[in-house]
DNA sequence: AATCAAACTGGAATGATTCCGATATGAGAA
DNA sequence: TTCTCATATCGGAATCATTCCAGTTTGATT
């Protein structure tokens, strides 16, 4: 699967039989037009509160928890930072800087082979969290 | 760097000008001695009082901290469970179980070359997270 | 239009981690 | 050995993203 646009997600909904809803729909419009900046919380209850006035903090984390569960999108969780979301479901890691927060899609010449894994560890493979941390090329120029 | 034993991490105390304390040779201790573990905060709170009474958990924390500041060992972060730390510091895979939470270590056959990264995107790669989240062999096993 | 499971809400609760100000101590210098 | 002081330790309070709760609203099917 790759990028979910906003159509997509919505279909998604359907199949899941979850339902439709303004906030919902405020919510998915926000993760798809913010793709690149992978979101998180704060800023998608932000956005979303640009198209539907009535969207609640509360439900901005049950309908992100909900849509992760159901797989509709990939929750990037921290410690210390806010968690990230994001739509691109295809295989790539994620460069993330120290210093600005910023994550960039890397997208991977040679995947792992999840049945490799399987027959050396006996380790059923249901989720990929690949994250390499550093510096981003902004950052790298910048004085300071 | 391979995995750090009590001597090394010891020693690298010593190298960064960092006290060594009877507090901090029970939390190496116990990092040494649950290192398949990979042992979260409380875990090495509780190892780390068997063998030295007077420790407290705000030290644990600031220990562990300083440490993974240091490049002695590294820290697992998550969101919902307990940070867990790794005295491995070679590159390797960590598959952890969502059900057990066991944390494997997997060591990768053809590991991603930095130089490659920082030619296509800029970016400096100073820290490396991935984690194959799923099942492992023990909790397929059980019926439940 | 009626129904009801699912979704929404604000506020309170959670829990791992960090911060704080005071006290204690390792280790190099005298 | 003793002195000195930057560093480490301590318990308790504060933080903050996230989840929980109990009451209300609403989407979508009949």
């Amino acid at each position: 699967m790759r990028t979910n646009d906003k159509e997509a997600l919505i279909g998604q909904l359907k199949e899941k039989g979850l339902k439709i809803t303004p906030q919902r729909a405020a919510i998915i419009e926000a993760l798809v037009k913010n793709r690149y900046a992978h979101p998180g919380a704060t800023m998608i209850f932000t956005e979303a509160r640009k198209k539907a006035k009535h969207v609640s903090l509360s439900t901005v984390y049950a309908t992100l928890k909900e849509f992760s569960e159901n797989g509709l999108i990939k929750q990037l969780e921290f410690d210390r930072m806010e968690n990230r979301y994001d739509v691109d479901l295809s295989d790539h890691i994620n460069l993330i800087c120290k210093r600005c927060g910023t994550i960039i899609d890397y997208h991977i010449p040679a995947p792992l082979e999840p049945r490799d894994i399987a027959r050396k560890s006996g380790f059923i493979v249901t989720d990929t969290r690949m994250e390499l941390h550093g510096y981003c090329r902004d950052c790298l120029k910048r004085p300071d």
